[in-house]
DNA sequence: CTATAATATATCGCAGGCGATATAATCGTG
DNA sequence: CACGATTATATCGCCTGCGATATATTATAG
């Protein structure tokens, strides 16, 4: 006989991380949207920081998103002056994404938010090192599920 | 000096978060693919089992989402046939969503997808204790942020 | 060199997710 | 009872997020 205990929301991994999710990026907008961008345009604008001139499909593939996702984020954000858009001279299907001056230039205010909202979560139950923990399982997890996705066909259960 | 390491992408707590929390449901598709549902009616969906005759404001509560992101997905249940909804006699303000049995029925079904989610994420690397202490961090985290969020206004340092 | 396959990006349609606002019912106070 | 405040839900507009599909460019096979 199956219970239904594993139903339970409470029981279920899948809806902390859900709602996390979502509770984090609240954090984030107030101070994003003084830099008038988003949460997505905000990881854009991390990758490109760190390094500029990026394919389209390196940054769908470093945010794990689609390029279906990704193309429409970028069209704003070109439109928004933060980055251009020019094809690869080498391999015309590329599109060569590279930041302006503009955004460019908001990595100095960016650099503000993550050290406030982390202040901002430290408490006597959660110290820096939970933090930290917390950082490598998510990454632990996240590895393992592009690796079993991404991985050979074949595999499925299906 | 300021130096830019925060500011790269896999020194965040957040990035993980979000990635983690796509690639969850990304997980979850294909089985909640067959039984006709998306990710947040099926969380919906496991609200209800577990006690049905909610408010939309009660749902909206549970999941930490907005009502008018709840609106709509009860609509389309409504729609698909998985639920009722209707005004309350005691309020007329309040709409109780209901199972219909079309609704119940899908729980048989749906017990067993957690489980085999939880078998597939299980490896040497990841035992059961670590997705357990996992969710524990991630409910003390969201328990913080919505407390802090929901708190008294005059918080603010807007 | 040509036909075909593979690759990179874009387009379309639909379901969230949320800020801002609207609408309707109930509450509270005089 | 009246009337403004509060509460519950819904509507609108915009930005994701993604499956399916289209388009253009490059690679490959014959």
């Amino acid at each position: 006989m199956m219970t239904y205990e594993q139903l339970k929301l409470e029981n279920q991994l899948c809806f902390p991380v859900y709602a996390a999710s979502r509770l984090i990026i609240r954090e984030y907008q107030p101070h994003l949207e003084k830099l008038g961008i988003t949460y997505p345009q905000y990881l854009v604008l991390m990758l490109l920081w760190e390094t500029d001139g990026r394919t389209v499909n390196e940054i769908a593939q470093a945010l794990i998103l689609n390029t279906n996702t990704v193309t429409p984020i970028l069209k704003r954000m070109e439109a928004l002056g933060f980055i251009e858009r020019k094809r690869s001279n080498e391999d015309e299907r590329r599109v060569i994404i590279s930041l302006t001056a503009k955004g460019d230039h908001l990595r100095e205010e960016a650099v503000k938010i993550p050290e406030r909202l982390v202040e901002g979560l430290l408490t006597d139950d959660m110290k820096l090192e939970d933090l930290h923990r917390l950082k490598e399982q998510l990454y632990a997890m996240i590895h393992f599920l592009t690796e079993k996705g991404g991985g050979e066909p074949g595999d499925e259960r299906t």
